[in-house]
DNA sequence: TAACAATGTTACTGGTGATAACTTATGGCT
DNA sequence: AGCCATAAGTTATCACCAGTAACATTGTTA
């Protein structure tokens, strides 16, 4: 493949901007937010002139969609990585993964939900992937539904309330609404247990004692 | 008022710039978001030069911050308003109203609880509205689990719970991420109701047929 | 080798937040 | 009444930013 003689001497084309200039951008986002994203900023330090980023991103817009996809799927990932052997520990599990998410990245998830980026219907893989993050939850709770551990009410109406549990607390926590913001996995785990101790079905209500 | 000889001659000093900037933005960020905030704009549009705002407001982020106060304070009305006498529905009715202020207010609502200008502790008076509209929340729940209709659970969890569900509710619904926008209404309160009928106090649980 | 497409470049426009230095009106004090 | 400190405007200016247009360089392909 191709030795030419002087490979390193050119830099007029980079080569692999738009990586780069990805990763430097979400580097910025989660230590400064995504006010701070500047393209003329990532330009400078990537040592490229600043027009050359609007070859591979339409928009700055388009940059930060693209960053919100990626925490999108970052967070899919995590939430796919618990384990689903015990349904109501899973569901459980899920809501501490998902708010310790948002404590990790608080700046990412900012941009993924602040509704800065996602007028819902311009970026379609955005969307995508958002429903793909979501999705996870959906199936934990059918699963759950399915072993019979959750009341057999409507599917969207229990993910609803499970996501926006979770969600919530994400959110006031890493705006620092909530108390007490150390012992946060507790509180995390007390709420969703509230919720879910509303949804057990009749028939195994009586394994309650068994879990705590 | 004081019908003084000639009072629209001179308008050097304009003596309601910070009330007519303050509604001015409120309605751009209405209408337009809190990005399409520009002092500028807002200068030209009421007659005078830009850096007169800066007069009564010391950034632009202070701006944005009274808007967000004024905003706490508007949702805080709107739940103090809502009838009291039955716990139960009280509880309901709160989170109706809260998620039905976010609706008729998204990007205030995104303002306010965004992250995008309250590093909790740079603008007290925002620490202060905000805890306003919480207490109101919090003081409904206090008042249900005197009256033995929730669980004699840490207040402050059972209020992050409550807080949580419908916040959560209220980002999701108005980012799109929910499913049949039109029956909002019906899936709070069937939401709600989930996160209620986990919290009934034992000796009331025989009580549930009643009210659905 | 000639044409082409991709990727970079410099030059430029319009808009923004913010500050400095100056000007004018207001209101309290003597 | 007259004065003057100060509040509330003004113009001028800076630094930064997103985005566009026109041009230059490279790799590929006919």
């Amino acid at each position: 493949m191709a030795d030419s003689p002087t490979p390193l001497k050119t830099n007029y084309h980079h080569g692999d901007l738009p990586q780069q200039a990805h990763e430097l951008a979400l580097e910025v986002l989660r230590e400064h937010g995504d006010a701070a994203i500047s393209l003329r900023a990532l330009a400078k330090q990537i040592g490229v002139s600043a027009p050359a980023l609007y070859r591979h991103f339409i928009d700055r817009d388009s940059l930060l969609a693209e960053l919100a996809v990626t925490g999108f799927e970052a967070l899919r990932e995590r939430l796919l990585a618990v384990d689903q052997s015990n349904p109501r520990r899973a569901l459980i599990d899920i809501g501490l993964v998902y708010v310790s998410f948002a404590r990790d990245e608080p700046n990412l998830y900012r941009l993924m939900f602040g509704g800065r980026v996602l007028p819902k219907g311009i970026h379609p893989r955005l969307d995508i992937a958002g429903r793909g993050a979501f999705q996870v939850l959906e199936d934990t709770i059918a699963q759950a539904q399915a072993a019979g551990y959750v009341k057999p009410i409507s599917l969207s109406l229990m993910t609803a309330a499970a996501w926006s549990l979770v969600h919530g607390l994400s959110q006031l926590s890493i705006d620092g609404h909530l108390p007490s913001a150390k012992a946060e996995p507790h509180l995390t785990e007390g709420v969703v247990t509230l919720l879910l101790d509303g949804s057990i079905a009749e028939n195994k209500q009586h394994k309650k004692d068994t879990t705590s």
